[in-house]
RNA sequence: GCUCGGGUGGCGAAAUCGGUAGACGCGAGGGACUUAAAAUCCCUUGGGACAUACUCCCAUGCGGGUUCGAUCCCCGCCCCGAGCACCA
């Protein structure tokens, strides 16, 4: 054990050299291995992430790194609070984002990522992250992905993966399938191109199967609310009836046409129907007369985008010529065909109630067709005309609904479906928005889908024993007009012997979806070695759930929603005893710089490299927690950080000329431990900005007057500061004797009978205006407080006469109501 | 249009349960040290009134309300950010 530093000279003090602190300390812990974790022997496994980096060739993010701090901050102190905290980090690699980079600078993927994951490392490591990299993964690596392959064989067998017809985003000038987050307000992201609709076949995967209990789940999971209320929208649970009209089909003989509501109270008020262009039944409707209109209007809403068929809003569309008849009514009315009803949607038809429903108004208005009023709220009657849609229902009343009059908008729902299901014509029924889950792509940069179609036995999944199906270096990785993968150009590697049958076959050439690869990476990280199973079972048993994950909100409907149904389907199959992935999930803010956004076209991205270089990273994590509250964001300034350094750098100098004898300063003891009750709390809330301000505090308090600190003022500051500054806080502890690393130490112990105040400043207002504070003591009762108040010259100046009232908070404040 | 965040000094931000508005930091001003500068250290710093002090008034996007007391709760608006968007 090192002695103690004390030095006599004060004149001279020593230079904190981050620099060179880091350099050594990363070099050691890198020799100890003090950031691996035992993930056998572990007593107290604490697993926490955050989301992986997509590895771009512009290097690390200030945003990353902002989210990883965060999450290390987190996980250092967990372990300082006595857990064995696994930390690891991989790379999400595969995708379009590295494609069309790759593309635009002329370089083979396979080339550029490895280069890109070596510069990440190093930055990483650079910033002194907690990071087990013996776990480290990348989707890229055939090791991996063959188990992301594995994933697809496993929901094939489960039934959970189909083929069917799909339109894609087409951009006619990049000749490219695009994502959908790559078409902004109708056109190509790239070339500003308008993009068109292809009909493709791709693969789905049912997770609309998986709507109820991703719903339901959510109010188990402690998540960030705002993260769980995105996924409650995005899975969109409506509650309504599925109601049957019965209509004379062109060909002879009736058919029925269903549709969904959620208001089957207003169907006296349904008017008319219409069907989705592309629902079934048109056909069968569809009057000789009509035809050649309702052919027409289908063909042109074919052709148009899906962007400019969600944004339009001029409603648009064709009389079939039939009639249904409204159950509830008797009457009969018109069968229309808009495409302002979705197929993929309900049942693809809807009653149209113009009188209550803002669309159908629009719609009725723009082809005359009948608006009867069925609900009135409290200034109306079933006279009173409309001339907007009212959607008011919880003060309304049916009125001209035949027996239903005087009804309550609930009561006349309840009531009308109980009465249609006797004859058959109405079921109570759920729908999601949910839609399954698209997971083909027509691009080169991922991995390829494990299926080889044959001829005689059809669509034939790859032996899991032939794993991984590796993905081919091609130099013509960049898509054509063809509309196909870039890897159905290559016969010599699609061309493969049917696994059933040994006949020729024909590999799908389509590769799966980025969100997959990133759905199930973090069943991984404890497994990282093994290459015989995706994740072993016990080790999986110890460390999941994952405890504490940490990312940003812009996935809260993608990502975590596909990694909570991956983590549910293999629940299901018994393969994990889980079904939600990540006990605790908190959404990070994100921050922007001297009040803009950051991009790469304005050039005001941080480089992280250059900000370490020149304050060292210990500065630069900490002024990062600092800047804002974490869940928040916050507004990063080049001339902030200089504040954060000169607390580190006042923390150095305080360390250097400890005191070792006498008594530490009674008043200077109460900040400390106050310091350590804020800092315990605040950073499992992730406050990570108090509680920088709150050591910021103690250490103004600590170097008051002309003082040499106690030893024992000093040193538990270093592992209250050490998630935060790491190296420093290794340094400091090494020169104060400590025993091995400071994150294998003890998290100070608060003790609450150091930091209470003895005596305190109790507010006195009168008419609750403030007008004085007296110092009293702690535990002072309400007449001694009136007493000492109102021997308070300013006090007694407001207060006149007798009090009307006293508020007494013990220990707060006192106001005197005059 | 809908949903979720947010709006507080010159700036980034605090205020954990309805109880001292502006902690902490930056910047700015003044001072000490220095031949000088940087660094460091000390003091001041929401706006206004008063010669000064004591003190008082105003102030958390806007307008109302509840309360002894509102940055916080309720009602009605405005603005900024993010996501979703004809979902019946």
């Amino acid at each position: 054990m090192a002695n103690p530093v004390i030095r006599d000279d004060l004149s001279e003090p020593i230079q904190y050299d981050p620099g060179a602190i880091e350099r050594k300390w990363q070099r050691i812990w890198q020799e100890r291995g003090t950031n691996n974790t035992d993930l056998q022997r572990a007593q107290r496994p604490f697993y926490t992430l955050m989301m992986f980096p997509y590895p771009s060739a512009e290097g690390l993010h200030v945003g990353n790194l902002f989210a990883f701090t965060g999450n290390d901050i987190y996980g250092r102190f967990q372990r300082l609070m006595g857990h064995n905290v696994f930390e690891p980090l991989g790379y999400d690699a595969f995708g379009i984002h590295s494609e069309n980079y790759a593309l635009k600078v002329g370089q083979h993927p396979m080339d550029l990522i490895p280069r890109n994951i070596s510069n990440f490392r190093r930055q990483l490591e650079r910033s002194g992250l907690m990071v087990d990299w013996r776990h480290t993964l990348s989707t890229t690596e055939p090791n991996y992905y063959k188990w992301t392959q594995w994933l697809f064989l496993q929901l094939l067998k489960q039934g959970l993966a189909y083929k069917k017809q799909a339109a894609v985003n087409w951009c006619p000038d990049c000749k490219t399938v695009l994502a959908n987050e790559q078409v902004v307000a109708g056109l190509c992201e790239r070339s500003k191109t308008p993009v068109e609709q292809r009909l493709l076949e791709q693969w789905f995967f049912r997770i609309s199967d998986y709507a109820p209990r991703l719903l339901e789940n959510l109010d188990r999971i402690d998540w960030s609310e705002t993260t769980k209320t995105a996924q409650r929208n995005w899975i969109g649970r409506s509650e309504g009836a599925d109601i049957s009209f019965k209509a004379d089909s062109v060909t002879g003989g009736r058919c029925e046409i269903r549709v969904f509501t959620t208001r089957p109270d207003t169907i006296y008020g349904a008017t008319y129907l219409v069907l989705a262009p592309e629902h079934p039944l048109v056909d069968g409707l569809t009057k000789v007369t009509e035809r050649k209109k309702v052919d027409a209007y289908r063909e042109k809403t074919k052709k148009q985008d899906i962007i400019t068929r969600k944004t339009g809003t001029d409603k648009t569309g064709a009389f079939t010529g039939s009639y249904a008849v409204n159950p509830a009514t008797r009457k009969q009315i018109p069968i229309w065909v808009s495409d302002y009803v979705l197929m993929e949607y309900g049942t693809g038809a809807i009653m149209g109630v113009p009188g209550h429903d803002a669309r159908d108004f629009e719609f009725a208005t723009r082809f005359d067709l009948p608006i009867v009023r069925v609900v009135c709220g409290e200034r109306e009657d079933a006279n009173t005309p409309l001339t907007s849609a009212f959607t008011e229902c919880e003060s309304g009343t049916l009125v001209n609904s035949g027996e239903f009059d005087g009804y309550s908008v609930d009561a006349g729902k309840r009531a009308i479906v109980e009465v249609l299901s006797k004859s058959g014509s109405a079921t109570q029924v759920v729908h999601f928005r949910l839609h399954d889950w698209c997971i083909s792509r027509q691009r080169y940069w991922g991995p390829p889908i494990p299926i080889i179609y044959c001829e005689s036995c059809g669509t034939v999944p790859v032996p899991e024993g032939d794993l991984p199906v590796v993905l081919p270096f091609i130099e013509d990785f960049k898509p054509d007009d063809s509309g196909i993968s870039p890897l159905a150009r290559h016969e010599e590697w699609y061309r493969v012997a049917c696994p059933k049958c040994g006949k020729t076959g024909r590999r799908e050439t389509d590769v799966s979806d980025t969100f997959l690869d990133s759905a199930w990476y973090f069943l991984r990280y404890p497994s990282v070695g093994n290459d015989d199973v995706p994740f072993e079972r016990d080790i999986t048993k110890k460390w999941l759930p994952v405890n504490s994950y940490i990312g940003g909100n812009e996935h809260a409907v993608l990502h975590l929603l596909y990694a909570r149904f991956i983590t549910m389907v293999l629940h299901d199959a018994g393969m994990l005893e889980f079904e939600e992935p990540f006990t605790r999930f908190r959404a990070h803010g994100h921050i922007i710089r001297e009040g803009a956004k950051m991009s790469k076209t304005q050039g005001n991205i941080v480089n992280p490299d250059e900000y370490i270089e020149h304050w060292g990273a210990d500065a630069f994590r900490t002024y990062l927690m600092f800047l804002g509250p974490y869940e928040q964001g916050g507004d990063f300034r080049d001339a902030s950080i200089s504040g954060t350094r000169r607390f580190l750098d006042r923390l150095f100098a305080s360390a250097q000329g400890m005191s070792t004898t006498g008594m530490p300063d009674q008043s200077v003891m109460r900040k400390l431990h106050q310091t350590i009750r804020k800092v315990s709390e605040d950073i499992p809330r992730l406050s990570y900005n108090t509680a920088v301000a709150a050591m910021m505090e103690y250490m103004n308090v600590l170097r008051k007057g002309e003082r040499t600190p106690h030893r024992d003022e000093v040193v538990p500051l270093i592992p209250l500061v050490s998630p935060f500054a790491p190296h420093i806080a290794e340094e400091l502890w090494e020169q104060a004797g400590g025993t091995g690393s400071v994150f294998d130490s003890a998290w100070p112990q608060f003790d609450a009978a150091l930091a209470a105040e003895d005596s305190i400043e109790l507010v006195v207002q009168v008419n609750g205006r403030v007008r004085s504070r007296i110092t009293v003591s702690r535990d002072i009762n309400e007449e001694a407080a009136i007493a000492a108040a109102l021997a308070d010259p300013v006090v007694a100046k407001f207060v006149i006469g007798a009090p009307k009232k006293i508020v007494f908070v013990p220990g707060r404040l006192l106001n005197i109501v005059a």
